[in-house]
DNA sequence: CGACTGCGATGAATCGTTTCATCGATCGCA
DNA sequence: TGCGATCGATGAAACGATTCATCGCAGTCG
């Protein structure tokens, strides 16, 4: 049925091991003896059987990369970052979504540990961990994205996200609203988790403005709507001036879900997370914590190649990125022009 | 270094044909036995090596999928939807984005073939017929989606998108516009192709119209801007009236180039393709054509399965969706009430 | 002329799992 | 008691590519 390296060995007349060095391109084979080869791989459809070399070899040469949401236009332009670095060194990314649910980051972890990728980059959903250090323990390189690893035993590569709900809600403090309330969830997350805390960091000691919390299953825009017309229910006396989303995608639910019934930014004012390309763009265009996902997803796969090359413990790194606040009009600041 | 099954069945005082036994849940093994034996496995931190597994069952149990964009909305919906359905059958969905290069295309074509997915799902960037020919005769089941194929040799999943070309154009006819700019490319693309071609048969016959067509390098936000500010750059004379953008990234950049110097939907209308999530809250929300996506990515597996379950060439099927045409405001149409 | 060198090519051993023919023990039944 | 059937368990063979010790041969040198 299959071909073999032993068929194409045949039908060119050499032996299997000469068969292998034309096709690692091995230099120790004579010209016309590659020649016939190749003419042989050809005529015969042959195509290398990638179990059976990786049986032998011990790795493959992909990476896995496990990400929280592959609808998020934030994980998919880190993703697409990482393979476009990982294909500059000759390496495929294979992308899994975790859809924040552990049971599903748990079957891909498997899965990835069974194919002996080569490394893993992964954004965990939170009580991973342990399962991490087993899966490294036992020799499998991995950086964490998008996430600061307190842990020595990880490299990491991530934004400081505590300054960056800093910078959203002092922000809105500025600009006058006095009623905020964070929507965001699940807390195990740590980013929503960090997020929140730079918020708080930011309204310490300020006696005259308030923090709401409403949790979200989940970072959609369908949890920002339903979070919205939570908001809506709310007597008058009760409601936020301010949104801060935890990211984009709640943003916008909640912009959607409240634009009918109530003025942004007049009477609420929003500002999301991760200034997706979409946010620009919105009915109100959305202010927002910017990330530099492209360099992020580049550098993740550096420090993944390093850890490859050499997997000695001895240079775990931690890169942090700076967030940078982008206002637009949602959150009640005239947009400046050209912007 | 690597703990092996040789390994297991030592330290659990059996052979290594009951330790695969007990890990394929295999009913001929003792209770007691199984204990001892998965005792074994987790005190030794044993991870089963897919590779040789594979070497010896033939295929393996994971799915290959290549998308022509994994940034845009529709494709993550798509493969989402396919990702669900694929594990429920056990099965894990790797996902591939050949960002409509070719050779990024026969990179991923390379890499699943050798690694012997079980099948493969593919929007194929338009000249890869023969390359898919090849490798479907090799033996690797495959279901074309997002793309009609009058090529019996393939099941299919696709959108009439003939139809949603001409739902599109006639939209635009009807609420008055005469001087129509198709915004789109490349055209190698059926989807791309095939939309204009709708468009050109909502025209047919009617000489108070023209359709021109302005080719895009892809189906950016980016290249939509890039679209709009040549648009712009156009004496008014020769300026059209409405545009067709070929999906609603492209539509979404044209309404951002546009947006600040021209009226939408006044001097200009937009109507895009696939009504992504986003579409409904843009800045002007866009009309759009809806396409099926869930139950596209549902179906295509379902067609897959049946395929690997059966590789007999009776039954392909092509499965057709209609599209639906969403009024907004972009078209210069009143949003009805509660859309 | 014989020993030596280096180039090309060889093919058996190897990776770790699954499969399957086979075996020993236990049990039921005549 | 003896025979076959049943149940659990065994372990060698097989999957297909790579590796590496080895070999034949031609050319070179002393």
């Amino acid at each position: 049925m299959t071909v073999s390296v032993r068929d194409v060995a045949e039908h060119a007349g050499v032996s299997v091991g000469t068969v292998s060095n034309v096709l690692n391109g091995k230099a120790t084979v004579r010209p016309e003896t590659v020649e016939r080869v190749l003419a042989a791989v050809a005529e015969l459809g042959f195509v290398r059987n990638d179990a059976a070399r990786q049986l032998r070899a011990g790795v493959s040469r992909s990476i896995g990369m496990i990400v929280l949401d592959a609808g998020n236009p934030f994980f998919t332009g880190l993703a697409r970052a990482a393979e476009q670095r990982a294909l500059a060194e000759g390496r495929a990314v294979l992308l899994a979504n975790s859809d924040e649910q552990p049971e599903r980051e748990a079957l891909y972890l498997d899965l990835f540990e069974q194919q002996r990728v080569a490394g893993l980059l992964i954004s965990p959903v939170g009580d991973a961990m342990d399962r991490l250090h087993a899966l490294h323990g036992r020799g499998t390189p991995t950086v964490l994205v998008d996430r600061f690893s307190d842990d020595p035993g990880f490299s990491s590569v991530s934004v400081d996200d505590v300054a960056g709900g800093r910078m959203a809600a002092a922000h809105l403090l500025e600009t006058g609203r006095r009623r905020i309330a964070f929507v965001g969830g699940p807390r195990r997350l740590r980013q929503v988790a960090d997020r929140l805390r730079g918020a708080r960091q930011a309204l310490r000691g300020r006696t005259d403005a308030s923090l709401s919390v409403l949790p979200t299953r989940a970072l959609t825009v369908d949890d920002g709507r339903r979070a919205a017309s939570e908001l809506l229910r709310l007597p008058a006396s009760d409601r936020p001036d301010a949104v801060f989303a935890a990211n984009d995608l709640l943003a916008i639910g909640v912009l959607q879900g409240v634009l009918e019934e109530r003025r942004v930014p007049g009477e609420l004012a929003i500002v999301g997370y991760d200034d997706i390309p979409f946010a620009a763009s919105m009915a109100v265009p959305l202010t927002s914590v910017r990330q530099p996902y492209a360099r992020m997803g580049e550098r993740a796969v550096e420090l993944l190649e390093r850890e490859i090359a050499d997997p000695s413990r001895a240079d775990r790194e931690h890169v942090v990125f700076e967030p940078e606040l982008v206002v637009r009009a949602s959150s009640g600041v005239r947009e400046p022009p050209g912007a």
